[in-house]
RNA sequence: GGGCCUAUAGCUCAGUUGGUUAGAGCGUCCGCCUGAUAAGCGGGAGGUCAGUGGUUCAACUCCACUUAGGCCCA
């Protein structure tokens, strides 16, 4: 037997009971562990942080990354999946501060480092494995990824594996110290992440002052005007900017009582007040290297300074053209200074206020002493003009207090060093989309800049690099042996091996090692930024290279990755700048890189608007099938999208919906005949009769339909494209196997004379639907392992559908010119749907003949071939076929062939294809006879040959006509009496039928008919067309008496305008 | 400020190397079916293809600019 299906069974019920199944088989480890292990698909999984609850974008990159996996599996390969979290980093030590309510970052220290990363360490677990956690996620979506052995990247064995990298890179000289301009909240004392700044953008208002730089060594006294927001960054002044290619003027500017003489970018003149008059003019270029007088002098400067450089950031929207430049405060004044030489000088401490050197101003927050500054400048007459402006300026998401960009001490790795060798590996990854390549990646690898590795915080890997006290000699420890050599702060050797050893802060702060000038060494106290934990995953996730050698060859590179566009810079790079350094090849191959999630009016989701939509409560509504089906369909992935719920309702009704019930028919008659699919192929009536090529044209047309579907899956699938086939599963299974396979063939299923045809449909529709399940397994494999196992249990089908290998298509039974003609007939029926609606002529009432205008003898002979699905389909008596030429009631329609004479003609083309639109009848048949057409263009000949012009019957004379894509259907709608008694028949037919299934009758019940009518024409009619009713009804006899019956079902009905009563008496069972 | 992506029907999306009636689903309106039935089906209406300019015989499609939204980086 098929099981029954209980459409009270909601989806997510059915999903646990997969689930269930899938644990008590082991079927995922089975599916890897069954695959030949020289055959592997190397997928990395990237992991998630775990500093919080999982949502539904996490469903969304990981149906794509799971939906690969499972084709891939099918497809034969061995896919082992190793889990990963992510779990070190700023995310995490948030969450814990919030928790313990700290406010500082000394705080931290406070309240001791050890429990704190202690703390850091149990809250990552604990978002692993709680209730609708990171775990619980993963298996209800059906995400299939090894996560009892997950690499998890703050154990010992994974920071091992990133000690021995980044001594790899140590070792070859390119970890190096230096500065970065962090942005830095003076109150907290830390630097904030990307991340944290864009949190806390606000609207702010600040100072904004032109200031008067007093050039040196020109005839004249003469200013450089320039422009800042940031009057306190003036001490710290070393340069000023001006961009290469602007126009900059010196000038006379005379207001009031004061003359001026100043330079200043030509296009910003308006800001200066007063009567202006250029002296002359130069570009930027032409000013680098002038040297000015230095505005204030707190803090000695040590080499050349006070000039003019170029810069091309330096814009004319705002200012004066001219860039103040102070190398501690700023990206842009750092990086050119670094070009310059300029000595980087910061009198600013850590809690934001200028140091005892700066006499003026010592103890004074920066932002408090820009008014103090500016009279300072007022008071020497160096201030040309003050202003406010209102910006938007970022402020700490934590404490509100304005964020300082600030240089930091900071270790770098100089990726730049190879950046050649990243572009050039870069070439060989397939992304998709494709414009990744070129574009987004491409792009941030040309500009490369050198990576800031280093976070003065606490729960990460530590930066493995002791330096000496004495000489500054730095040794980068590579594993944990080499801590062997070192001493703990009790002086005693350190024993990495000893139980509870844990390399983390602030444990591994205590160790010291003995330079070799004498000194001690100490570790330098950073930790580093959580990307390169995660970067590191291909050969950390395997402790590599202390252990799994070929573990770690036979995964590398990955074939295949997934993640979201926002890792550009992120995993996506880090791999391939960490791994591409140490192996030589890009890690990965082929790459799927997914777009945002909105919510369903196009809005970001974020907890502040309320608008995030729960994973779990998604997929127990709709379940996990749809969601992830909806996921991958809505859009390619690549697109940002909006995620909306009532879509993915009608997906699920629509699709799940529709297989649900095509399962459903096919398990209620298949049990009934007792069909049972010889699972060993051996041949049945049923397959013999489909073999023989010359009937049943129905069945070869949704077999080859369905091969081409399995061709389109796997060359879509193959090319990682996981959008079309979902569409094209979704059409296959609503449009042609539903609605029209099953529609068309409902007969033959309970009509139970010929055996042979009988077991054909059943053949043809079980194949379908075990064919269907096989594709959209990798997509939706709750749904898809349910049907199977309900299809194939009894006849000795596999545990699971994903232990099956994906369907291969059979080449032989695709036939492209019979999908052809039945689309034909499909759009031929849909014309004379339309044309009856227009009538008003239902499709019960049957009609005499349509006509069909054909272009030749070949096009007929195919409609022949599906005229029998037209005339049942639109219930018409005959079809039949005119050639254009041979009837004088066709009217024609010729049309230029824009496509073929648009090359050839050029600019005659217009006035070509206005002719041809207007040929006469007379000359498009000449044209259709011989083949070629001479027209007079301009005075010059055109010769039309066949193929350049396009001829459609448009209109047939005294018959009603519709017409699709140059496809045109005639329609005969008189009605003969014969018609119209045939049509009360079937009107009949239909009111006994309503009356059998509202009586409870049984669909096999045999029954007498009883009918009284004062119509003589329905009477006629019924007695006409006797045998027919008996066999559409299961009558055994029509009478017309029987008003004697009490206990008859009885009810009177209306047929075309008359009354009638019928009664019913069941005969036999 | 820089780079990239997106903009097509009320909504969600397709749209082949540029080729002349711009498609689908949902929604809406009208109708059908009632032996797949707490289902199913058909038909109609609905579009200045974000805007402007350009290339071309021909532009939703190619180019430039503008506008709006998004992502990343400053």
């Amino acid at each position: 037997m098929y099981p029954e299906l209980k459409t009270s069974v909601t989806p997510d019920e059915r999903e646990h009971l997969v689930l269930e199944e899938w644990k008590r088989h082991n079927v995922f480890r089975r599916s890897v562990e069954e695959r030949d292990a020289d055959n592997v698909f190397s997928f990395y999984e990237g992991p998630p942080t775990v500093n919080g609850a999982p949502g539904i974008h996490h469903v969304f990159s990981r149906t794509i990354k799971d939906a690969i996996c499972r084709y891939k599996t099918m497809r034969g390969y061995r896919v082992e999946r190793k889990a990963g979290w992510d779990t070190h980093g700023l995310p995490v030590e948030i969450a814990v501060e919030r928790e313990r309510g700290f406010r500082h970052k000394s705080d931290i220290v406070k309240y001791g480092i050890d429990k704190f990363v202690e703390e850091c360490r149990t809250l990552v677990y604990s978002n692993i494995d709680r209730d609708a956690g990171w775990k619980e996620l993963t298996e209800r979506m059906g995400y299939w990824v090894n996560m009892d052995d997950p690499y998890i990247t703050c154990t010992n064995d994974y920071v091992e594996s990133i000690w021995w990298a980044l001594k790899q890179f140590h070792d070859k000289g390119l970890i190096y110290k230096g500065f970065k301009i962090q942005p830095y909240c003076p109150r907290c004392e830390t630097a904030l992440s990307s991340h944290e700044v864009s949190l806390g953008y606000d609207t702010a208002k600040d100072p904004s002052v032109f200031v008067k730089f007093k050039r040196k060594n020109v005839p004249q006294e003469e200013y450089f005007l320039a422009w800042t927001t940031t009057p306190w960054t003036l001490i710290s002044n070393v340069a000023l900017a001006v961009h290469p290619d602007v126009e900059y003027v010196t000038v006379i500017n005379k207001r009031k009582d004061k003359i001026d003489r100043l330079v200043l970018a030509k296009p910003l003149l308006s800001k200066l007040e007063g009567d202006v008059e250029i002296v002359s003019e130069c570009l930027g270029r032409d000013l680098e290297g002038a040297e000015y007088e230095p505005l204030f002098s707190y803090v000695p400067i040590n080499g050349k300074a006070f000039f003019v450089v170029l810069g091309d950031y330096v814009t004319t929207e705002d200012g004066t053209g001219i860039v103040h430049t102070a190398p501690a405060f700023g990206e842009d004044d750092f990086q050119v200074s670094k070009k310059y030489g300029l000595p980087v000088i910061n009198p600013v401490d850590k809690t934001g206020s200028f140091v005892d050197a700066v006499t003026d101003f010592a103890g004074q927050f920066v932002k408090e002493a820009d008014p103090a500054i500016i009279d300072n400048l007022k008071r020497r007459g160096i201030l040309y003009r003050r202003e406010t402006i209102e910006h938007t300026y970022p402020f700490c998401w934590r404490c509100d207090t304005p964020l300082l960009y600030y240089a930091r001490d900071s270790w770098y790795i100089r990726v730049t060093d190879y950046k050649q060798s990243l572009i050039k590996e870069n070439k060989a990854i397939n992304w998709q989309p494709p414009e990744m390549r070129d574009g987004r990646f491409g792009n941030w690898l040309e500009e490369l800049k050198d990576w800031g590795l280093s976070r003065e915080r606490f729960w990460g890997t530590p930066l493995p690099i002791w330096v000496c006290e004495e000489c500054s000699a730095e040794k980068c420890v590579g594993s944990f042996e080499d801590l062997s050599d070192g001493v703990n702060a009790a002086g005693a050797a350190v024993n990495p091996d000893a139980a509870g050893f844990d390399p983390h802060k602030p444990f591994v702060d205590e160790i010291t090692f003995e330079c070799s000038c004498g000194g001690t060494m100490r570790r330098t106290p950073e930790v580093i930024d959580v990307w390169f934990d995660s970067g590191s995953m291909p050969f950390a996730q395997f402790h590599y290279p202390f252990e799994n050698h070929d573990k770690f060859n036979e995964r590398y590179p990955a074939d295949y990755i997934s993640e979201g566009v926002d890792q550009t810079r992120g995993w996506f790079y880090t791999l391939h700048a960490i791994n591409t350094f140490l192996f030589g090849e890009a890690p990965y191959k082929n790459v799927i890189v997914n777009d945002m999630l909105l919510d369903k009016n196009g809005q970001k989701m974020s907890k502040s608007r309320g608008n995030v939509v729960n994973p779990f409560d998604v997929m127990s509504k709709q379940g996990a099938d749809a969601t992830r089906w909806y996921l991958l369909s809505a859009a390619v992935p690549w697109k940002p999208r909006s995620f909306n719920e009532d879509d993915l309702a009608e997906l699920e009704r629509k699709l799940f919906g529709t297989l649900t019930n095509t399962y459903g028919f096919f398990a209620l008659y298949a049990n009934i005949d007792n069909y049972v699919h010889d699972q060993e192929g051996r041949p049945t009536a049923g397959a013999s009769l489909l073999a023989s090529n010359s009937r049943l044209e129905i069945d070869r047309w949704i077999l080859s339909k369905l091969n081409s579907l399995v061709k389109e899956c796997r060359a879509n699938l193959d090319a990682y494209e996981l959008t079309r086939p979902a569409r094209a599963i979704h059409e296959f299974v609503v449009e042609q196997l539903s609605n029209w396979y099953i529609r068309r063939n409902r007969r033959r299923f309970w009509k139970s004379e010929q055996v042979a045809d009988k077991q054909a449909a059943y053949e043809t529709l079980y194949e379908c639907l075990v064919t269907v399940a096989k594709l959209m397994a990798p997509l939706a494999p709750f749904f898809s392992d349910w049907m199977y196992r309900a299809l194939t249990a009894e006849a000795g089908g596999k545990e699971s559908i994903h232990l099956e290998l994906y369907p291969a298509p059979n080449e032989a039974l695709i036939d492209k010119a019979l999908e052809k003609r039945m689309e034909a007939a499909q759009v031929a029926s849909s014309l004379v749907r339309q044309m009856r609606e227009r009538a008003r002529i239902r499709v019960r009432q049957p009609l005499e003949r349509i006509l069909i205008p054909v272009a030749n003898r070949a096009e007929r002979e195919e409609l022949r071939k599906v005229e029998d699905v037209i005339r049942e389909e639109v219930n018409v008596k005959r079809v039949e076929y005119v050639e254009a030429g041979d009837s004088d009631v066709i009217k024609l329609r010729a049309k230029a062939n824009f496509k073929s004479l648009g090359s050839r003609l050029g600019k005659a083309m217009k006035s070509v294809a206005a002719k041809v639109q207007k040929l006469s009848q007379d000359e498009i048949r000449e044209y259709q006879s011989t083949g070629t057409l001479k027209l007079e263009i301009d005075g010059a000949e055109v010769v039309l040959e066949r193929g350049d012009i396009e001829v459609s019957a448009e209109d047939v004379e005294g018959w009603l006509v519709a017409s699709e894509g140059g496809f045109t259907v005639a329609l005969d709608t008189h009605l003969t009496p014969e018609l119209r008694s045939e049509g009360m028949a079937r009107e009949f037919v239909n009111r006994v039928q309503n009356l059998r299934k509202e009586s409870g009758f049984d669909v096999t019940d045999r029954i007498g008919i009883f009918v009284a009518s004062k119509s003589d024409e329905i009477m006629a009619a019924v007695r006409a067309h006797a045998a027919f009713i008996q066999q559409e009804t299961l009558a055994e006899s029509i009478a017309s008496d029987g008003e004697a019956l009490t206990e008859a079902a009885s009810a009177t009905v209306e047929i075309l305008d008359h009354e009638a009563t019928i009664r019913l008496v069941r005969v036999r069972a």
